[in-house]
Order: structure tokens, then C-alpha cells, then sequence
DNA sequence: CCAAAAGTGTTTCACTTACACCCATGA
DNA sequence: TCATGGGTGTAAGTGAAACACTTTTGG
């Protein structure tokens, strides 16, 4: 069957949703377009897929490459590949759904003479193609799996306190949580560090900083325990 | 930037994993490969996606031309790209995820002079290219997504036992259950409409029959109620 | 009357939820 | 000393899990 290798391909390319918290809110990164179609809009960072690199590859390469960023969580979301969505013609585009945490990415303006900037979520922009389904869709996704993976610490510095993790989790999930329940329940999966820190500068009572860890989160992940909430 | 359309452009193909329940497994379609590579192999079934159409739709125009089946439900699994998985070549296939109620689908020879035959998915023979990990995944992906959306109706026939719908639980979750919690828990949900019949030509007392009430499910859903096992 | 599966309730335990006050610190 | 957030415990309610016997039907 290698004459269906003469078939007319459709483009591939990969684009990534990046999220990143600041005291003010969650954000995504988005690129503003240079180029027709959709110049002057902002999209997602994403670009074609080479021949020799994976799927995965390419997602890194292209956030190295746009924005300078190395994302501490990156998975698969969704391929959208519906034949108007690119109006130059079909182009077949894998979404990946990545974190970062925000103080490590400060953007050093545009690393390929592109503007790139962070958006609150619940404010982005107009975006270019169906850049806007791909947004709700990684929403839909982090809301989901935060519950039930311990992936929001990628989006927390290194050290942190119960405080942040629990607006982190408050902002997310667009609700609040009980400061009580909310500590008792972490701190009884037993995988915070309790670190003899606290953070600095506030002016008031200085928070306890905690650290997550990822070795015993591995280990306990075997036994078949599981992160909930 | 249209120069991009230049690069040389990876084959695009779908492939799909179906499942159907039977009374002794829980079973995947497979498709005999009648050409190189792998020829002779058992495959998914799947084929390349024409420009004009989307992916979903070119899931399941190849369902049916190669099974003739029409899934109950099917959803987007995850998109397989690595540079290798394909010895002609740079092929990326975006998989596909299926469940058909078996009863409705007793494979009516090769559609298309290919053969076609189900198998116990725990029991499933070498399969070509990256397929057996297509197959991890999609049952991994049945496994977590069985237990809070009530996608098994999908397995099992219009109006079934509960009996019948706590082994597909089982079969699927690889663990027993407790009868009476079980039915316990389901009735509670009232999602199953409780038919005024019962099971036909059994040699012992015959068990009600149910429907499940996808009205009711969608109602629900919008008030916030989530199925959960 | 026997075999086979249908059907049915209660208790225990764990976890979730709701809730309010004192403490430490810096300004 | 005041303002700000840090930190803590208990009681009530809800849901999960464990568990065994009687009923119905056909052979």
C-alpha cells in the first residue's frame, strides 16, 4: 500500500498552551503573529513539525525557540485537525498543555524578534485560528487534573507555602477552598517537605515554606496510593 | 510565512481501538495486514486522512470500510508520532478510541477482502508498527474514564441485567465487586429506567432488565451531578 | 428438589465538611 | 498597638465497605 504515500499530506504542526502563575492570576503565554494569515493577532507559540524530531520534540523546540522556555510539565493535550481551521489550507496541528514556573521565565523580550507575553487566562485576547477552543480545552484539562495529579507544584517556585499552593489550587479550580480542611489534607498525603524556612519580606507572620516531593511521590504512586485534591 | 508549506510533510493517519464486551471478554477489533510492512500481522484498523475531511470523521469513515462499524462512542485518544514507527517512513497517527456493543456488530466477513476479527484485549496477538502501545493506552484510557462517565452503557446492549453491567465493571477495572453495593450505588444515581421485563431463556431466575437514560444523564450533568463509579 | 443466579439491609469506619479563635510579625 | 495573614481542632454528617441469607425459576 506505499502508493498512499502519493496522497496529499496535510501540514503538521504542533502549538503549545503554557501556563504560569503570579500573585495576580493564572496566565498563558501567547505569541503575536508577524504574518498573514492573522497578523498582528496573538496565538499560541507552535510551529511545523520536522521530519526527524517527535511530537514532544517539537513542542520543546518551538517553546525553546519562541519564548525561551523550558516547560517543568509537558503532555499531549488534543490534535485538532479540522479542514477549515487554518485558512491557507489543511493543516493538522497536535495541541500540547505545558506549566512553568513563572518566576523562572521572566520574558526576556522576544527571543526570535517576536512579541511574546504572558495573559491572564480569563482575559486572553483574541486569538488567531482556533487558537480559543485549544485555550478552553487546556483549561478544561489542568482543572481536571489537578485534582487528581500532583502537577501544580510545577507552577509554584521550588519552595512555597501552604498559602500559595492553596490559591493555586483556589484559582484554578474558580473556587475556594477551606484554609483547615485544605492543610489537613495535604500535609496528610505526606508529601510536602517541611522545610525549617519561612518566606521573607511580608509584614506580618512569616509562612512556613514546604516543599513537594517528587521521590516519595514516586514511590507511594507504586503502592497504588493516589494524589486527590 | 507560507514558505513553511514548503517542508517536506509527515503522512497523517488515524487509528482506531474498538472494544466490545462479549459474556466471557472484553475484546478489540484487529484487522489482518494483507500487505509490507508487517504483512500478515495483525493491526488497528486505520488508514490515511483524506484533505477534506476531519479526523473524527476519517475514524470513522475507516471503521466502517474496514469493519463495517459504526461506533457508539468514540473520542480522541492521543497522537503517535516518533520518528521510527513507521519502516516506510515518517507517519503520525492520531489515535482513536471506540466502544461498540458487540451484539449489533458480529463481523460480517471482510468488508473489504481484509480479514477482521475480535480478540480478548488481555489475550491480543503481536501487533504492527507502534499498536500495542496504542493499545496500552486505550485501555488505560477506558480503565480511568469508565468510572466517572458512563461511557460502558456503550458495551453493553439497549437493555441489559444488572448483573450484566457489574462484570463489564469488572471485566474492565480487572477487580470484583460487591453485588450489593454495587447495584446499591447504581440505583441510587437513577440513571437506569427499570423495564417492566426480565432476561429471556436462562435456566434460573430471570433478572430485570434496565435502560440506561441518557435524557436523564444530560439533565443531570448540567446541575453539576458527576456519575461516579 | 436441586442448581443457579437474583435480589435485598444493616453496621462500621473513614473521610469530608463546617466552623472561629489565638498567634506571630512588621509597620 | 494595630493590621495582616499564619496556624490550629472538633463535632456532625455523609458515603464507602464489609458482610449472608432468602427467593425465584428451570431442569
Amino acid at each position: 500500500m506505499s502508493y498512499t504515500y502519493e496522497y496529499p499530506r496535510p501540514a503538521l504542526t504542533v502549538d503549545c498552551v503554557v501556563f504560569g502563575l503570579d500573585d495576580e492570576d493564572l496566565k498563558v503565554l501567547l505569541i503575536r503573529r508577524g504574518v498573514e494569515p492573522f497578523a498582528g493577532r496573538w496565538a499560541l507559540p507552535g510551529g511545523f513539525v520536522r521530519m526527524d524530531e517527535s511530537l514532544d520534540g517539537a513542542a520543546r523546540r518551538e517553546l525553546e525557540e519562541e519564548a525561551g522556555i523550558r516547560p517543568g510539565h509537558l503532555e499531549q493535550l488534543y490534535t485538532f485537525g479540522a479542514p477549515g481551521r487554518d485558512p491557507r489550507g489543511r493543516v493538522v496541528t497536535v495541541a500540547y498543555f505545558a506549566l512553568v514556573k513563572l518566576s523562572d521565565h521572566v520574558l526576556h523580550a522576544a527571543t526570535d524578534a517576536r512579541e511574546a507575553a504572558w495573559f491572564p487566562v480569563w482575559r486572553a485576547p483574541k486569538l488567531a485560528f482556533d487558537h480559543a477552543d485549544v485555550l478552553a480545552m487546556a483549561l478544561r484539562r489542568l482543572k481536571g487534573k489537578v485534582r487528581y495529579q500532583p502537577i501544580g507544584f510545577e507552577l509554584l517556585p521550588p519552595k512555597f507555602t501552604l498559602t500559595q499552593l492553596q490559591r493555586l489550587y483556589e484559582v484554578i479550580l474558580e473556587r475556594e477552598l477551606d484554609k483547615r480542611n485544605f492543610r489537613k489534607k495535604l500535609l496528610a498525603m505526606d508529601l510536602l517537605e517541611e522545610l525549617d524556612e519561612v518566606e521573607q519580606d511580608v509584614s506580618h507572620r512569616a509562612a512556613r515554606l514546604y516543599r513537594f516531593d517528587h521521590r516519595k511521590y514516586k514511590q507511594l504512586e507504586k503502592t497504588g496510593f493516589n494524589f486527590e485534591l
